[in-house]
Parts: structure tokens; C-alpha cells; sequence
DNA sequence: ACAACGATACCCT
DNA sequence: GGGTATCGTTGTT
């Protein structure tokens, strides 16, 4: 990963937007972390919106609270939760206050794939980020990284053509299935991810869902 | 102070 | 497909 490809990073406006329409056009966008001198991350495959009040699923709905205060900032906003003794990451969407986000939950390994097999202790490709907590691990996101404004930091980044370019969105097939873990609203097609992508997790029975378009 | 509970992952069959 | 390790967060005594 060379610093170029940093000048294409995702303007704020990409993320003041509803959850599920920035939860499809993550696809195929490049989550990037930084580790000393070296860029590493890959392209993003599987996604979740947990939109505000009114999704019963979402961290967000019964209020703010020390733990998910960084969901109600400003688009763009990284919010980084604990869960299981593990980290999970989203990116917030829409105005600050409001409190939605997209959840990132799989990577295709592109850049620094030694750094982060090196993170996750395994050698495994397809096991270094299929899951919200793998993805974490590997990139080496914790709670530290909390709060960062992802259009800005030069921590974390998110690059890719914006969303009024179609060029990466359109050659993608994108599928939604239910949200994966949660107890409410299960009926909800809010899960978005490349079809048959070898990085996408989840089992067979979840890509059982017609296509959709983002 | 404490008990319950995850937007999970791993190991086992 | 199922059981469980593991720990921060939250809501309740």
C-alpha cells in the first residue's frame, strides 16, 4: 500500500447518508490501518447496517452511554465496542447525534498480510479477517482506536471512489441476508456482502437471499 | 457489589 | 451444528 492511494479517501459526505445505503457502497471499498510506516487492511466484503431509534438491534436504540458515545458522532466517526472480550468496528452514518452505523465485518487480505498474520496468530488467508473481531484483530483495532474521525486520522482510513462513481459498486454482485448474532428484527435484510466472495463469512443458509442493487 | 448478557470465535463432533 | 471461553458494559440490589 503506498501513500497515493491514501488521497482517495472517502469525504465525509460519503458517510451523511442512511446506514444501508453506505453499508452497500462500503463493498469493495479499502479499510486501511496504519502500523509505523506500512499501510495494511484489504477491501471490504460483508457489511451490516444498525440504523438509529427505530432498530431494536442497534446499540443506539436505548440511548447513549459511555460505551456506544462515539455512535452519535459525526459521520465518519470510528466506533470500536467490546463484545466477548473481542472488538467489532463501524463506521457512524448519518448527521452526528442521530446514532446509525455500518458494521465492517469481513476483508479480502490485500496489504500487509504478513503484519497480520502475524496479529491474529494464524496463517490461514481466509481466516485472517472473515468476522467483525478477526478484522479487528488483525488490523490491531481496539477500543484505543475509539472516536477517530476516519476521514481525517492518520490512523485509520477508508479509501475507494466515492459513491456517486460507480465504477467498483457496479461490477460487484451484492446480496442481503438477515443481520448475523442478533435477536431482534431478525426479519430485516440489512446484511449486505459480495456474493461468493471466498472472504465473506457466515454459513451456506445465508446466502440463500435474492441479489439487490446498491 | 453483583449477575446477566452479548452485532464473537474457536474447537469439537 | 453445538458448546463454551471470556470480559466489558449495563442494569439491578
Amino acid at each position: 500500500m503506498n501513500k497515493d492511494q491514501l488521497e482517495n479517501r472517502l469525504p465525509r459526505s460519503f458517510y451523511e447518508r442512511s446506514p444501508i445505503v453506505v453499508a452497500q457502497q462500503l463493498l469493495g471499498k479499502s479499510l486501511l490501518r496504519r502500523v509505523r510506516q506500512q499501510w495494511i487492511g484489504g477491501r471490504i466484503v460483508e457489511t451490516e447496517a444498525y440504523l438509529a431509534a427505530e432498530d431494536p438491534a442497534s446499540h443506539s436504540a436505548r440511548g447513549r452511554t459511555p460505551r456506544n458515545a462515539s455512535m452519535f458522532g459525526p459521520p465518519g466517526t470510528l466506533y470500536v465496542y467490546t463484545i466477548h472480550a473481542k472488538y467489532c468496528l463501524n463506521a457512524v452514518t448519518e448527521a452526528a447525534g442521530v446514532g446509525s452505523a455500518v458494521l465492517i465485518r469481513a476483508l479480502e487480505p490485500i496489504w500487509g498480510i504478513k503484519r497480520m498474520k502475524k496479529n491474529r496468530g494464524v496463517d490461514d488467508l481466509r481466516r485472517l479477517a472473515r468476522g467483525p473481531a478477526m478484522l479487528c484483530q488483525a488490523l490491531g483495532i481496539d477500543r484505543q482506536q475509539d472516536g477517530i474521525d476516519l476521514v481525517d486520522s492518520d490512523l485509520v482510513a477508508i479509501t475507494g471512489s466515492p459513491s456517486e462513481d460507480p465504477s467498483i459498486s457496479e461490477s460487484l454482485t451484492v446480496t442481503s441476508s438477515p443481520r448475523i448474532g442478533i435477536s431482534q428484527a431478525t426479519e430485516r435484510q440489512l446484511r449486505f456482502f459480495v456474493d461468493a466472495n471466498w472472504y465473506v463469512g457466515g454459513r451456506a443458509s445465508d446466502h440463500e437471499n435474492r441479489p439487490t442493487r446498491p
